[in-house]
DNA sequence: CTGAAAGCGCTTACAG
DNA sequence: CTGAAAGCGCTTACAG
């Protein structure tokens, strides 16, 4: 088949050709009437096996698929979801969408991406499109756990989960244990025999920001130690974490040993400027970060251990909730606070695991 | 309204509550039939202009949006699309994915994500799923341009588009000008006045490898320039820029003056160990990556002059296309290759534009 | 056991 | 100008 023979094609089969086969087609074939081949294909009802399986035979040869509108209309289920997101970059999204998408394909449910892009005019347009697709609920996903997208939920009955943004009070929200990460990376460096174990971060008005410190606090009380100083908190840089090495290793006496970096790229900065400075990772200090975004994790030398948000498993267990509220199932509202998992490589001084 | 209120709305809302309102509803608060109703919403038809407006009204008020499975049905369009790729990672299917998502969303059209990891069985399901759900069209996308997904494509007269993938003969390709970009790059550098303009580059068995090494030749060529070696090919990796600099460097007698990248990773890491060596980028050595991943090009020091694909664009062109054919329009068939943009930061030593 | 009828929510000729 | 009827593709009581 040629190029032009295509476009041809794609020009001619208006009526004829694009017309699918329907169950009338099928009823028509085996020489039933469509309300017989329906309860044949379904399974439902009693009814003759030689007629069932004759229906059967009729649709399989003729690649019958069942029209999903057509039942949506009638089940007053579509089978579908909305997933809402602000993540432009797709740092989370993509992960998160993709976990959904997978948990989501297997129960027969499909997803549409609304990329909304902060701007409240798109959002708008997108959550009506959701509307008149009639989707059975929405899954509302942002770029930090503090921060509602910029939408106006519709007053109507469709049930709605939050995954990785803020929630608003008696809603379903899911989003990454930050304090228990953070508690469990700082134990981890205890257990290996830190002692004088900081803290470089984000900004402080991130309620991540908190969390961590928070959990960084806890793991150096429950394990008998004093934080060397105050959380150093800055940016989600690389930048800031290259400029803040100077900050923490001026004082020869009272280096850390270890650093708990907030995120990923603030260990790359960091790590970057000890090697600079001669300071060995992870001989002379050990270096935790936040996200296991494999791209600085791996390529940081040495590769760097961290935290999985398990953005994938957030997803997914953000969309089987999501069936459970359509199907009316009693959930209970609130957050969801879904474990991160230690991914250990070289940069804490541990045996590599990974 | 607190949780457990929400909760047994959830439960409650079987019959009565989640019934929404349907055109009867308009029809009947506005004193008319289904029939005018359905005319005086659709603009259709001659009628009195006050029972037009009495109509539009009543829908207002009640907040009527019509059921677009019901409409799909009749008009044989669902004003959906699906969009398969097998990018986890998200790389290049975020941007993609953003791009159509936005332009679509502007025509009334959604978009069903279908996430299939390059497993056939997961590609099977969503392609089943996609053909259920009647989707007026596919984008099937990839990450990279020499490889098809693992995809049957069904036989059925739906139209298709690859973008960033191996398109089959007679179909609609999208891809980045990789050839083009590399040329522009390297006659960027030519007219700053690099005279040895190296580059060091991915594996040989990716197509966009052989296309940007052939952009460099070409450029090379038209500015009276001889290549100072040979393409250095191995991985898109950090690590091996990093290594490859002491390949390039070592003979101090015949050393670049400037390197063109195939990607940031390997520009990044190639200056890391430049500057370690205390070669200064750009001073000593312009550099040029490929992506323009931010978070890495900006990270960079110095920030990174790299190409950017302009995936949003790819991704809303081959939408648009894809809408053209689904209309029925004439579409040439073929591979489009849409142009790259040189972003100019500090490495290549050129006064910074953004 | 099987089929005719009614209906999901809408639109489109076609009568009045 | 307006409405009754038929139909998009399917399912579900309900008669036969």
């Amino acid at each position: 088949m040629d190029g032009s023979a295509l476009v041809d094609a794609s020009l001619l089969e208006t009526a004829d050709e694009r017309t699918r086969v329907t169950i009338r087609h099928v009823a028509e074939a085996a020489g039933v009437s469509v309300a017989t081949a329906s309860k044949a294909l379904n399974e439902r009802g009693r009814m003759m096996p030689e007629t069932r399986q004759r229906v059967q035979d009729a649709a399989r040869r003729l690649g019958f698929r069942p029209n999903a509108m057509a039942r949506a209309l009638i089940s007053q289920r579509s089978f579908t979801l909305g997933l809402l997101t602000n993540d432009t970059y797709g740092r989370f999204t993509l992960p998160i969408a993709a976990g959904l998408s997978a948990a989501m394909a297997d129960r027969g449910v499909s997803v549409f991406l609304c990329a909304i892009e902060d701007d409240p005019a798109r959002a708008k347009l997108n959550l009506e499109a959701m509307e008149d697709k009639r989707v059975d609920g929405l899954v509302v996903a942002g770029k930090r756990v503090d921060r509602a997208l910029p939408i106006e939920l519709p007053p109507l009955g469709m049930p709605v989960v939050h995954v990785n943004a803020a929630c608003p009070p008696g809603g379903f929200g899911f989003v990454p244990d930050d304090e228990g990460a953070a508690f469990e990376a700082v134990t981890h460096l205890a257990r290996l025999g830190r002692r004088r174990i900081a803290h470089v971060t984000g900004p402080r008005d991130f309620a991540a920001v908190s969390l961590r410190e928070a959990g960084w606090r806890r793991a150096l009380e429950e394990n008998g130690l004093a934080p060397p100083n105050e959380a150093l908190a800055g940016q989600w840089s690389e930048g800031f974490g290259f400029d803040t090495a100077s900050r923490l290793f001026t004082d020869a006496e009272n280096r850390p040993d270890a650093v708990f970096c907030g995120n990923d790229q603030i260990a790359r900065g960091l790590i970057d400027a000890l090697t600079a400075g001669g300071i060995r990772v992870p001989d002379d200090v050990a270096v935790v970060g936040f996200d296991n975004w494999e791209i600085f994790a791996q390529a940081t030398r040495p590769p760097l251990t961290t935290l999985d948000m398990e953005l994938k498993g957030l997803g997914r267990e953000a969309g089987l909730t999501l069936l459970d509220l359509i199907d009316g199932k009693p959930v209970a509202p609130g957050l969801r606070r879904l474990p991160c998992r230690l991914v250990v490589r070289r940069s804490c001084g541990a045996s590599e695991t990974q």
